[in-house]
RNA sequence: GCCGAAGUGGCGGAACGGCAGACGCGGCGGACUUAAACUCCGCUGCCCGCAAGGGCGUCAGGGUUCGACUCCCUGCUUCGGCACCA
């Protein structure tokens, strides 16, 4: 190299990217670099998964955005000599392909089919390094027989069940889980419509079960956001459950149980009254004739209720008695029992205990609608009898029960214990936990999605498909006419089966699963993707998961990577694997958004096409620029300004690689005084940049990696057309400067590299084979410190002293 | 309301408790060019000053420290999540 500059230095080829991108893309093709052998174990193994995308036609930039760094790290990882697997597949079930198809009229598969040929070919372009022999698509049936086959397994182990109870429901998604219902006003997560309640008998999966285990995030390197969002989520909360019963009067003879839960039983002699929830079984029995018109239209009114603005939770309480009553457990007190929504169905008991005193919401009822208020816990000093403006929620150590019988004067917590000690003897209260998470609500009344393999026998009742039977194919061709509702409702083709127990005639269930089930595994597909014999492989599975590496958006925080865990969990307990938790390691990215600040999408016409960039610029250009806009988890709106200053480095990286002895005209060469100095200069920078490029690849830092690398690249340019560029160190930093770009800019550091190799005689190799490098530790470390002195926080002067000396050296 | 994250030049953003503003964009000036583009070089936080230099600066206010963008407290603003969870 250092020879061949001279004799060529007037007309060095241009820098064209669209003319080497293509090629080289081609030859790593061939080469099958992106190709994993599972089965090396010769070589520590890493698995790296991104999102898989839902194929929605067109590739955004956002896609670029979450994929193209991850290129960057999968590329990083096998310069190491791990044994990387970076594979790719297409999330193809769901509403948007029915939507299309039933707009247009033609089959979701075959729409889905030539989205995904089109992203292939667009994902192709980033020249990332996706395995794509180990490519799943979830509508494939071969795919998605095994979400039919997980689905049984559940069954038998107890995991999956049908319920019937108010669900919420989306006029255009049907069924929803609770996860997917989003914000005040109770919209569907995927189209934005509002949300009701609705009574049908649904699929469940028993997720709650893993509550608990759910908490546990030890072992996993998550951000800790996400973990947060889980476990507030999850939402345990320990308390009691208390047992009240319905006092006898003129219209029913009392001594129900009404189970409450609470989480301060501390409180109980302040219940003033109680409050179910409008759905509660025993409003029906307990509710007084005369009461019978007024309660009726408020259960329907709450049914309803969702259809009503609920715009915040202050809201005026509302409620109505039912002029039953219900005894105290604790002292035999009489207290009169409301319904009122701000009681959730859903939660604990869906019945409470309300203490006015010491609860804001059931201090709001009871101003409202004059119920007594009793005080019950007191700081020391207050007075036990003073008219309450407000509930007093705090909880001081010091804090004493009043007003309590036998346990005035108790710290509250102790007398709380004591409260529940003395019920429990007689069987009225115990010791338990609550949960916000619901069970899984897997069915959708949808017909683009995975059948749930359920036949409905007049004789047999609910009979499971027999594996044997798998897949229940979707039909392909469907009547899909009308207002988008489930066309396999009226498919007479699939609906009419023979019973498997009986012969008889019987109908298959019409209902498909969510969508997250698809998601909930796909990455244990992906280590035999043609596996006919079993959903997964488990020696694969046990050697290659967890997933060492996982990244893409925040925005599923309680959802997919919820159920991802659960899902996990509900394969390791029916015996399929022995993983508990999915991914070791997540990270979420950033979302791009339009240069407008929202969402990119076709309807805002903000969508930034990154075909259109990469004609333009170059692929590299386009990832690099991507790295570089700000941190990778902090994303932003679109602004493409930039990018040229991205590409000018790289123009300058081919410029001090292919041509160090040229100088502009225009460019006042500097003579170097000590050529010694400058190269050592140079080496010092090169190696100290390395050092800390692989901290940042490491620690997915990509954009100040990028920047540290433009610094080296600027000192090169600087020493370019100097003596400084004939010397090994010159040299040594070119070299280095290809390898730290290789994983983020890989085409442009194979061609330069390919060029230094046959420029030294040597044979070709790709860039991407070669051994990230190492630094010289001493270079790394800084001989010298400077020391600033400061006088009253003012900066003085500043000193040079060597590295590692004492305190007691450094003052004298 | 509760939980979480974040507030730094004109802009995107850097900074183990130690020279705030790396790197890039934009801007200004210059070289090259008949000219322009490209490329290259220099300057570019704000204020005072011809200059040397000085003052002020990381949302606001307190605190810890020899020293705070960084740690602690209070408040404000923005973004994300949750939505009466007993």
């Amino acid at each position: 190299m250092t020879e061949s500059g001279t004799a060529d230095r007037t007309r060095i080829e241009r820098y064209e990217p669209t003319a080497i991108e293509p090629r080289w893309q081609a030859r790593w093709a061939e080469l099958g670099l992106h190709r994993t052998d599972l089965h090396d174990d010769r070589r520590p193994k890493f698995y790296l998964l991104t999102m898989y995308p839902y194929p929605s036609g067109d590739i955004h930039i956002g896609h670029w955005y979450i994929k193209t760094p991850t290129d960057a790290i999968a590329r990083f990882h096998r310069m190491h000599g791990e044994n990387v697997f970076l594979p790719i597949g297409f999330d193809a079930f769901g509403l948007p392909a029915e939507n299309a198809a039933i707009s247009r009229g033609i089959n979701p598969r075959a729409w889905q089919m030539a989205n995904i040929e089109n992203m292939r070919r667009q994902l192709r372009m980033m020249g990332a390094t996706f395995d794509w022999e180990a490519e799943v698509v979830t509508a494939d049936p071969e795919y998605y027989r095994w979400n039919q086959w997980f689905f049984l397994r559940f069954l038998e182990a107890g995991l999956a069940y049908r319920a019937t109870s108010p669900v919420d429901w989306c006029p255009n998604d049907g069924t929803l889980a609770r996860e997917q219902v989003e914000g005040v006003d109770r919209r569907c997560w995927r189209c934005g419509a509002k949300v009701e309640k609705r009574d049908l008998a649904q699929w469940y999966l028993k997720v709650t079960k893993y509550a608990d285990e759910l908490l546990d995030f030890s072992g996993l390197d998550w951000p800790e956001p996400v973990k947060t969002m889980q476990t507030n989520w999850i939402g345990r909360s320990e308390g009691a459950e208390l047992v009240f019963t319905t006092a006898p009067d003129d219209h029913q003879p009392g001594n129900d149980e009404v189970r409450i839960f609470t989480t301060r039983p501390d409180t109980l002699f302040g219940a003033t009254f109680m409050v179910l929830a409008p759905e509660h079984p025993l409003v029906e029995k307990l509710t007084r004739p005369d009461r019978r018109a007024e309660v009726e239209a408020y259960v329907a009114q709450a049914r309803a209720e969702t259809e009503i603005e609920r715009l915040s939770t202050d809201r005026e309480k509302t409620g109505v008695a039912l002029g039953a009553d219900a005894i105290n457990p604790i002292n035999g007190e009489r207290i009169p029992i409301w319904i009122a929504d701000y009681v959730l169905g859903g939660y604990g008991t869906g019945a409470i205990m309300a203490v006015p005193a010491h609860d804001e919401r059931d201090f709001a009822f009871a101003r409202r609608f004059e119920l007594p208020i009793l005080r019950v816990v007191a700081a020391p000093g207050a007075s036990a009898v003073d008219a309450m403006t407000e509930a007093y929620l705090a909880h001081a150590a010091d804090e004493r029960l009043v007003n309590s019988g036998p346990y005035d004067g108790m710290p509250a917590d102790e007398g709380g214990r004591a409260i529940v000690a003395k019920l429990a003897g007689d069987g009225r209260a115990k010791a338990t936990v609550t949960y916000r998470l619901r069970d899984w609500l897997i069915s959708r009344q949808r017909y683009w999605g995975t059948p749930i393999p359920v036949i409905y026998c007049d004789r047999d009742g609910i009979v499971p498909v027999p594996d044997e039977d798998l897949p229940v194919r979707l039909p392909d061709e469907v009547d899909y006419r009308g207002s988008g509702e489930n066309p396999l409702t009226r498919d007479e083709g699939f609906l009419r089966v023979d019973c498997p127990r009986c012969g008889g005639t019987a109908r298959r269930e019409t209902d498909t699963m969510d969508t997250f089930i698809d998601s909930s595994w796909y990455w244990y597909r992906y280590l035999s993707p043609e596996r006919s014999s079993g959903a997964v492989d488990p020696d694969m599975v046990a050697r290659w998961t967890p997933v060492d590496q996982y990244t893409g958006g925040a925005e599923h925080a309680v959802m997919h990577l919820l159920y991802a865990r659960e899902f996990t969990k509900m394969m390791r307990d029916c015996g399929i694997i022995e993983q508990s938790e999915p991914f070791r390691r997540l990270f979420n990215q950033g979302q791009i958004l339009g240069a407008d600040g929202e969402r990119m999408s076709k309807s805002r016409g903000n969508v930034q096409d990154p075909d259109e960039l990469v004609e333009r610029h170059g692929a590299d250009t386009v990832r690099l620029f991507l790295m570089f806009m700000g941190p990778w988890d902090q994303g932003g709106p679109w602004n493409p300004t930039g990018i040229g200053g991205v590409h000018r480095f790289l123009n300058r990286v081919w410029t001090v690689t292919l041509d160090p002895h040229g100088r502009p005209a225009g460019d006042p060469a500097e003579a170097v005084a000590d050529v010694g100095a400058a190269g050592r200069e140079l080496r010092i920078a090169a190696h100290r940049t390395l050092h800390a490029v692989s901290a940042d690849y490491q620690g997915l830092r990509f954009n100040t990696m990028v920047a540290k690398l433009m610094e080296l690249t600027n000192l090169l340019m600087r020493y370019r057309g100097t003596v400084v560029a004939d010397t090994a160190d010159w040299d040594e930093a070119v070299r280095l400067l290809l390898l730290m770009l290789a994983p983020s800019a890989p085409h442009i550091a194979e061609e330069l590299w390919s060029r230094r190799l046959a420029a030294a005689g040597e044979p070709w190799r790709s860039i991407h084979a070669e051994r990230w490098p190492e630094w010289d530790a001493a270079l790394v470390a800084a001989r010298t410190v400077e020391l600033p002195i400061q006088v009253n926080g003012k900066l003085r002067d500043k000193v040079e002293l060597p590295a590692g000396l004492s305190q007691a050296e450094i003052e004298r």
